[in-house]
RNA sequence: GCGGGCGUGGCGGAAUGGCAGACGCGCUAGACUUAGGAUCUAGUGCCUAUGGCGUGGGGGUUCAAGUCCCUUCGCCCGCACCA
């Protein structure tokens, strides 16, 4: 072995190797200990394997955990598999191989990466939302979602990728394309188990007031939910008993309602057939919405397009005018009643269709020039042309017209969301069997709970069809069975579950993973949840955190667990981005893997490089030099042993820097400053250098303090200098905060706020009475150079600045 | 358009309103070496250098501004015809 360096292979072996055989890392079910729940993201085990992201979010929260742990905490940090999804079934077809071998070739292969980076995780916790002892419970929930009336099967446009051959929740689509593979989106009306999710939206914003969440993701979050307040109107129409519904966010502005617009899908116009003059124009322009893709609608939204409903008129329920009706893609189908009062003189989408179209624009908030454009503020701005609203401010008139539709009962106060259902079904093989059976007699039968597990069948015919129908449905034997409730021929549900579905409640079986009798003893969700830390990607922001919140606060609901939020606290880390600042992808060539940067520098300084590259929640580009560097630092560290002293204590002349370095990497651990924790331990090393020895008790300290993200090599030289029993043993140190203090500081002087000299002096000088001695030290004498004391300004420790003239 | 964030050396980045550039990378010179992607020592913001200028630009508050306020430019992320 080269003096210089040390054998980080055989080093990171030896623990590895120990911590599991000792099983150092588990967490024990002992409930009168104070519990610290650590989560990260559980990995798709894709065919790719680790990718260097992985190690960014995993390091992190091990080195909370290993520090938790030495603070005396039952640290839980489970590990485990989300495994059911579409690469891996695409990959199974490709090469025809089971996604059943596929994943667990996969699993394997990322188990012995995660293992070899040395990751503090409870390795008898594994969960795999594939193993049936799992995703029983994920059909349980199931089960109990339908029981409440909150999962439904309906015909409804759905997201239909293309290239999938699936539909897709809206949190899908991105920017008009798979989320997954990039392949068109087009709309297709198919039959689809959704879930309720709406139900909850109210429950799903307030609670977020009551975690600690970083502030972008809940207001993602909020973002996504998108509450508003409003008001529902009834127009009535010429000459018919139906009136048309609308939702308006700005009841106050009714005065000025000059026309109305309805989706392309509205009823009104099936209804009214016979009535419609130009029924060909209007049904051409349905067949024109309905052929573009929600993408090039939205593509497509410069321009206003629509087309007027000839013979249909409303009335303006406060003015008494007629109105003509329109029927235009840009008010869409899925949100509020799917039809609006245009108000163009203040809504911007409104007067571009009116200017578009010639209709007549009336302003009725003053203060703005709608002869240029819309008038949209709500702060500012009194009513006009309102009747009785007249000189009221926008809030105030606000409150008037919903008291007055509601007392006249055209309508009422309202609060929307912009959230949808989700869309929970799947026509693929490779995900939990939906465990219903339709009987031609009792319709949809939920399966017993005792029947649970319904197993995937076991096939060779899991290719998708372009029908969209689920290869299950090519089975005969496993679909047709008898009906549960009447004993009639009956046929089961072929459609699968999402790949969120697994994912939906996995913190929640890490609790208890072996139970065969519930998803989780309610003693060990009482004592483990909620989780204490979770740490993920921004990405998992609207589709994975929305979803497990609202089935946690589900199962909250029916009693099923303790807890209405189930993550106390959730961080972010930032992307790792290629060498050359662009993701990372095959594509580009810029991938490293992992695999190659633990055989060049080892786990430890792979470690200590992912949370030194910068700040932890920042997008940072990879450098190969840079993370040699930290291997650097990491001999050096190694090299400190030939340079001990006997000594237990802390060496005197570095007592204030030693207590300070505690100080610093213990608070910057806890605030995730994980670089600059670093960058506080590489100074101490260099000052340790500077001495040219290091005391016994010094080292002993830089070991703990080092160890949570570098374990391997602090435990290895801690066995080194000849201790007994295992850091994880040992108890986090505590600075001493007199010893932070020194006899005498250096403080800058600065004239009229420039820099012009040093000097020392004792470091409890105080300002009262402090002015006059210094006025006569010669460092201030000099550094006036004759001129003139206005005012002293000084600041202990820090500075004195004199204005001087 | 709405929401969130960012702008500091050649690079990644540090800085409770108090000495800008900690720490690391890279680079330069030297030492030790048969050798060096090893180690050690010194240096390294810029310039017309005993001084001056510097945190995207402009203005302001302050004894003091990367940090606070106003304004402007640029970039990134999320959502987006949500009435």
């Amino acid at each position: 072995m080269a003096v210089s360096s040390y054998d980080f292979s055989a080093i990171e072996r030896k623990w590895q190797t120990l911590w599991e055989e000792q099983k150092s890392f588990y967490a024990r079910n002992d409930f009168s200990k104070p519990k610290f729940y650590t989560l990260i993201e559980f990995p798709y085990p894709s065919g790719a394997g680790l990718h260097v992201g992985h190690p960014k979010s995993n390091t992190a929260m091990d080195i909370i955990g290993r520090k938790k742990r030495m603070e005396g905490y039952n640290v839980l940090l489970p590990i485990g598999w989300d495994a059911f999804g579409l690469p891996t079934e695409n990959f199974a077809i490709k090469n025809h191989i089971h996604p059943a071998i596929v994943t667990k070739n996969n699993i394997d292969r990322f188990r012995s990466q995660l293992k070899a980076l040395g990751f503090a995780f409870d390795w008898d916790r594994e969960v795999d939302t594939t193993d049936p002892n799992y995703y029983k419970w994920t059909q349980w929930i199931f089960l109990k979602l339908l029981e409440h009336g909150l999962a439904y099967k309906t015909e409804m446009p759905i997201n239909w990728c293309t290239s999938c051959k699936v539909g897709l929740a809206n949190e899908e689509v991105v920017g008009g394309v798979c989320e997954r593979c990039g392949g068109e989106v087009v709309r297709r009306v198919k039959s689809q188990w959704m879930l309720r999710i709406t139900d909850y939206a109210q429950k799903l914003l307030d609670g977020l007031d009551e975690v600690d969440f970083i502030d972008k993701v809940k207001a993602q979050q909020r973002n996504w939910i998108g509450r508003s307040e409003g008001a529902e109107v009834d127009f009535a129409l010429e000459g018919l008993r139906a009136k048309l519904r609308v939702y308006t966010t700005r009841p106050d502005t009714l005065f000025g309602a000059t026309y109305m617009v309805v989706s392309p899908e509205h009823g009104l116009i099936d209804e009214n057939e016979g009535r419609i003059q130009n029924i060909e124009e209007v049904r051409a322009y349905q067949r024109e919405a309905a052929r573009k893709s929600d993408f090039e609608r939205t593509e497509l939204n410069k321009e206003k397009t629509g087309v007027e409903l000839k013979g249909i008129r409303a009335v303006n329920p406060v003015t008494g005018g007629l109105i003509p009706v329109w029927i235009a893609d840009y008010v869409l189908t899925s949100y509020g009643t799917g039809a609006i009062m245009a108000v163009p003189a203040h809504d911007e989408r409104d007067y571009e269709f009116a200017k578009a179209f010639g209709l007549p624009i009336v302003e009725v908030v003053g203060g703005g020039n709608i002869e240029e454009k819309a008038y949209t503020d709500i702060e500012a701005g009194t009513m006009v042309n309102s009747g009785f609203l007249d000189g009221l401010s926008v809030a105030r008139a606000k409150k008037r017209i919903i008291e007055h539709i509601e007392k006249e009962g055209i309508g009422q106060k309202k609060v929307n969301f912009k959230l949808r259902d989700w869309v929970f079904s799947r026509q693929r093989y490779w995900g939990e069997p939906i465990p219903v059976i339709w009987c031609p007699h009792c319709g949809c039968v939920p399966l017993n709970e005792e029947d649970l597990p319904l197993r995937l069948p076991e096939t060779d015919e899991y290719m998708p069809s372009d029908t969209g129908e689920s290869p299950l449905a090519l089975m005969k034997d496993w679909v047709n069975v008898p009906c549960p409730r009447c004993g009639a021929p009956a046929r089961r549900e072929t459609d699968t579950m999402p790949q969120w579905a697994g994912s939906s409640w996995y913190f929640l079986r890490y609790a208890d993973p072996q139970n065969a009798e519930a998803l989780a003893s309610k003693e060990s969700l009482d004592y483990w949840m909620p989780v204490d830390w979770y740490n993920g990607g921004m990405e998992h922001t609207t589709l994975h955190l929305l979803y497990s919140r609202f089935w946690n606060r589900f199962l909250y609901d029916i009693g099923a667990i303790p807890n209405k939020e189930p993550y106390q606290k959730r961080t972010s880390h930032g992307m790792i981005l290629g060498a050359n600042g662009e993701k990372m992808s095959k594509s580009r060539g810029n991938v490293v893997n992992p695999d190659d940067v633990v055989a060049e520098i080892g786990a430890d300084a792979f470690r200590l490089y992912e949370m030194f590259m910068g700040a932890f929640d920042q997008a940072i580009p990879w450098s190969t030099t840079g993370a040699r560097g930290c291997k650097r630092f990491l001999d050096r560290v190694w090299r400190l042993q030939g340079m001990m002293t006997g000594e237990e204590g802390y060496s005197k002349a570095l007592l204030p820097e030693t207590h300070l370095t505690i100080k610093k990497v213990s608070d910057d651990y806890d605030k995730m400053k994980f670089n600059t924790a670093i960058a506080q331990m590489m100074s101490y090393v260099n000052l340790l250098y500077d001495q040219k020895s290091v005391t016994k008790g010094e080292l002993k300290t830089l070991l703990i303090l080092l160890y949570p993200v570098a374990p391997h090599i602090a435990e290895e030289i801690w066995q080194q200098i000849g201790q007994k029993g295992y850091l994880h043993e040992q108890a986090w140190p505590q600075h001493d905060e007199n010893a932070l203090k020194r006899d005498e500081v250096e403080i800058a002087i600065q004239i009229n706020g420039k820099l012009r000299g040093r000097m020392t002096v004792p470091a409890d000088l105080q300002p009262a009475g402090a002015e006059e001695a210094l006025l006569q030290r010669a460092e201030i004498i000099a550094a006036l150079d004759g001129k003139a004391v206005k005012k002293l300004v000084f600041i202990p420790g820090r500075l004195v600045n004199i204005v001087a003239g």
